[in-house]
DNA sequence: TAGCGTTGTCAGCACGTGCTTACATCGCTG
DNA sequence: CAGCGATGTAAGCACGTGCTGACAACGCTA
């Protein structure tokens, strides 16, 4: 039998409990006890373990974007982000497309809205800007992200949208031609 | 001298101050108090001309959406859109580029955001689709518009970026370029 | 000026929130 | 088994929030 306390994986289940709800629902409605409702164990081990909300949302945001960055080639990168924005079977409901960009909105202005500036769009600023020799190459990389992020809100917008509905590899193309203005090294892969 | 007691007036002072509180840090983190405040009255009055909080943030959004999409032929709105969003001096603080579109964001997954989408993003849509022949002319523009609602989330992110110091007109050039891949009938002015 | 509807203020209720504290229980180690 | 730190729980505090009701000040009209 699994461990009766076991504290990393109470820990992991917090994480993953506040990660689904902040996606969801946004940072600010996603309360505490929801957290620990949906992990299965008290809220005040919210506290025990992460100090307090906003720190469990620097956890919960400092995770995914580090990793997907060092597996996968600059070239590459636009185009998976794509895919994880758009994945999922069309009008079903998206998993991976909740990625930690769209929380960057969803916790809007704020405290944490700087720190994740800092730790999750900047690095892929600086690897989408190394994909153009032009001088303007940063703003270029971020309008690449906002557009981005901007799909990764429309898709998971509530009220359906005709995006939604559209098959992921065509969209993609359709997104990926456009950057190709901007971007001249990317890998449609 | 004005009226002392203007019912019209402080009911658009309240109006005025949402709007901003809004725009500023976002709907769930601005108070009743905060907007009363802003506009000088009393937090009561709010609740008398506007019945609840969510139904001023209805009232705010629904205002000016429809303006822009009435005064602007089709083929020059994605230009004026590009426009107010990256408006301001570079640097500087900016005003009309808070627009409306941000706010869908900033609402985040809500009552309110099925009401948006609606009564805002769909007939933009609609405006949008009718630029391009493609059979998949809303796909198309809801890929535009999705990249003008990144975009404004960018620009006005606190912590600053590349592109809210870039220079406007380049950046609105550098856009509507990548979207001309999307929707051939448009026009730059 | 008297009356009265409109506009504005004041105080407070009810509730949800983040967070804390004191205590119970587990499970390892001697 | 005894002891003890690590893990989990229950209860509640302090505070901010949306919202309400009773009341006061205004300004129009007769």
């Amino acid at each position: 039998m699994t461990r009766r306390k076991d504290a990393t994986a109470t820990r992991q289940a917090l994480l993953d409990a506040a990660r689904e709800l902040f996606t969801g629902k946004g940072f600010d409605r996603t309360t505490v006890r929801d957290i620990a409702a949906l992990a299965g164990v008290n809220q005040a081990l919210v506290f025990r373990y992460f100090g307090s909300k906003e720190e469990l949302l620097g956890r919960v945001l400092a995770e995914p974007g580090a990793a997907l960055l060092a597996d996968v080639p600059r070239e590459r990168l636009l185009g998976e982000l794509l895919r994880r924005v758009l994945s999922g079977e069309p009008g079903k409901d998206r998993e991976s497309g909740k990625d930690s960009m769209l929380m960057l909105a969803m916790t809007g202005p704020g405290p944490a809205a700087e720190t994740l500036r800092r730790e999750v769009a900047e690095p892929y600023t600086e690897a989408l800007a190394a994909l153009t020799d032009e001088p303007d190459a940063r703003v270029r990389a971020e309008l690449t992200l906002a557009w981005v992020l901007g799909l990764s809100l429309t898709v998971n917008m509530p009220g359906g949208s005709a995006l939604a509905d559209a098959d992921p590899a065509a969209v993609r193309a359709l997104v990926l031609r456009a950057m190709s203005t901007l971007l001249e090294h990317t890998d449609a892969h």
